[in-house]
DNA sequence: CGCAATCAGGACCAAGGCCGTCCTGATTGC
DNA sequence: GCAATCAGGACGGCCTTGGTCCTGATTGCG
């Protein structure tokens, strides 16, 4: 199935309301919590993960909060993915781990995957999250929230 | 970590050592599991999905095994993986589940999803098995086996 | 200077999916 | 009729993931 993190998801809907945000302001997890609609501790739990990925920084003491490193149109869905489940490989023969496959003497497809690892990932640097914006978003969250877009 | 089912992995393997036989002949499923060094009955369990999915063509009864349905050339990855795993999507929220997705009403990524996994598919419709294809392994199978190729 | 708010980092547990195996039945050649 | 082989599904164990919580560090405010 090709499963995307759930947490991936999240990171998205996160950095995207991040995007509405005026210059210069800060955002806490709290608040970024009840404008989407996630629960707070995993809001929080996506926020650091984007943070030490340097999607987002982070400002911490009282009235802190995060903000977009850089705007919606400079980053990839492929740096959200990496932040959020790692460096992006399709098999898990790649990560490293040499001794890792049992089969591996005899494993023909041994680092052959790389040219489809490339393929996906350069797919993915071509995206950015401002192609995966929304017209609605430009109405504030508690009228998307009242009227549901089914 | 984007990671793909092993069963995909295996398949690619399997797939591989088909392309290797004599047009006309077939190999069953306990021959490929020798000649891959994959256990049986997970290389029996990835030729039924291959089969229902059309990859391979399967012959019944006394003396029968599987053959490619088209040449390694003419498989795109995006097909194994498509066979072995289901459509391929990145997201849960697309698998036609409506209702699955809990925040749905105020989830602003409903949908936009569809850029990246059109781009993905694209991407591993272009690579075909042959590209993965080796020249090492020209060599017989048992070559192969004695010599670890570390 | 103390306090409250907020982020940082990790530990922890439950749920679900995946992997590998096995069993029974159907088909085919000898 | 028998043996070989594929078809299809059931099943249990392991691992990853998702979500929560706790403790500590940092910063602004009164």
């Amino acid at each position: 199935m090709f499963r995307l993190s759930k947490l991936s998801d999240y990171a998205v809907v996160v950095l995207s309301e991040l995007g509405r945000t005026a210059d210069g302001a800060v955002r806490n997890a709290s608040g970024l919590a009840t404008a989407t609609g996630i629960a707070e501790p995993t809001v929080a739990k996506v926020l650091k993960l984007l943070a030490s990925g340097g999607l987002v920084t982070s400002q911490r003491g009282a009235y802190g909060g995060y903000r977009l490193a850089r705007p919606l149109s400079a980053i990839p869905i492929a740096d959200v993915i990496a932040a959020i489940e790692g460096p992006i490989a399709l098999t898990a023969c790649v990560d490293g781990h040499v001794g890792s496959c049992e089969v591996e003497c005899s494993c023909p497809v041994r680092g052959r995957w790389d040219p489809v690892n490339s393929a996906i990932r350069r797919a993915l640097s071509e995206i950015t999250l401002a192609d995966m914006a929304c017209p609605a978003w430009a109405l504030p969250a508690t009228a998307r929230l009242a009227e549901p877009v089914v």
